[in-house]
DNA sequence: TATAAGTAACTGACCAGTCAGTTACTTATT
DNA sequence: AATAAGTAACTGACTGGTCAGTTACTTATA
């Protein structure tokens, strides 16, 4: 340690986003309730008490994490969706470019994995994120789905249920990846899924092409 | 308290059981860190103390819930999987109705959502489940795809991934239950889910009837 | 040199696992 | 049939460790 450098810098512009970042690696590594205080401190390099000058309790860095990080993803698949005319066709090999990139990110996975481990015991948590992040994005799905069946692209059914139907396997091949490949499962290719998938998906909800 | 009545029962046979099924139930309300012993003691009727007569850890409390309580689910699909000699589109059409029976168990949703969130914590518990669980019933799945392949039944790809989204979107509507649904969103109807997915999901995998 | 940013020691609540003691039940003896 | 001696199932208070949040103090900077 140089005998000039001081002991620590007085940074209060930067610290928030620091903290938030580390908090939300620390978060997607070990979940909410298991996620220490000292572990998100050491990882943004400052003291636990320099956090509390900044976020009053340990949801309150949860909720940030959500706004910062998580949020600007989820407005880029809304913008594609909610600007898109048709056919439905093309909207969907769209989004099946854009979603495994998405998915990929690591954040991604392992912030859903604490929200669905976490639900239960901190409710709060769940609803921000079914607000902010969850329905939005199967809302916006939702939508796309209808305005195909009322051009007459899509099959009639549930609108609802098809989007679901769509984005599972990519969601259940994120979860895989953070909770049984670690333990040496077989992981999915998320490109290879992405264009199989997709690709059957469409074969299995689009309306058989008049004449 | 009627005077007459003892404080406790001498119950060693019973007792492993009935710590079981409590445990079963808390692990799925609160997931794995964030269970009580106490609380399962409670439910279970007798002491704290009383559980390490039977459990030497916690971890072993789990895994005993594993096998008494899932592992005979998975049985009953894998002897349906591996008995069924097709056609295919038959095969799916038996599981759709078993699959939604087995989703709605309570327990099911419970546990899962468990080892989802507390895989990186506690990477037994997520062996014993891939091991145990999940991995014989995805790979009994895509053997029968395979088979339905050899056959000429279903289109080329990749038998795995094509048993991913047979099975996905009913997983996702369980943690969705899970969830979301305690926080006020809206649910999924299993059976209606069940009855579109694998419709359309046969439309995308089927070869097309020659002639 | 005033003050706000930052530190680090501390508090209090929580909980898995332990163990000394208690009680229900069994068996031998009369 | 009555009961004393013995066994093991069971209890609940306790321990040691962890961690969110607090506070008394230190240091950078205008």
């Amino acid at each position: 340690m140089p005998p000039g450098s001081p002991k620590f810098r007085r940074r209060k512009a930067e610290r928030p986003d620091e903290i938030v970042a580390a908090a939300l690696e620390i978060f997607a590594e070990k979940g909410f309730a298991a996620a220490r205080l000292d572990d998100i401190a050491a990882r943004a390099q400052v003291s636990k008490g320099a956090i509390y000058l900044y976020f009053a309790t340990k949801e309150d860095i949860f909720r940030a994490v959500v706004e910062q990080a998580v949020l600007p993803n989820v407005g880029m698949l809304r913008t594609l969706l909610a600007s898109h005319p048709g056919p439905f066709d093309d909207l969907v090999r769209r989004f099946s470019a854009l979603a495994p990139q998405l998915a990929a990110r690591p954040e991604m996975g392992g912030v859903i994995k604490m929200i669905i481990g976490e639900a239960r015991n901190f409710p709060e948590l769940a609803r921000v994120w079914h607000d902010q992040v969850v329905d939005p994005a199967l809302s916006g799905l939702t939508t796309a789905v209808e305005a195909a069946q009322a051009r007459g692209e899509v099959r009639p059914g549930d609108a609802r249920l098809y989007a679901l139907g769509l984005v599972a396997p990519l969601l259940v091949s994120v979860l895989w990846r953070e909770t049984f490949t670690p333990v040496g499962a077989e992981p999915f290719d998320l490109d290879a899924l992405a264009r199989q998938h997709f690709a059957t998906a469409m074969r299995g909800m689009l309306e058989p092409a008049p004449g």
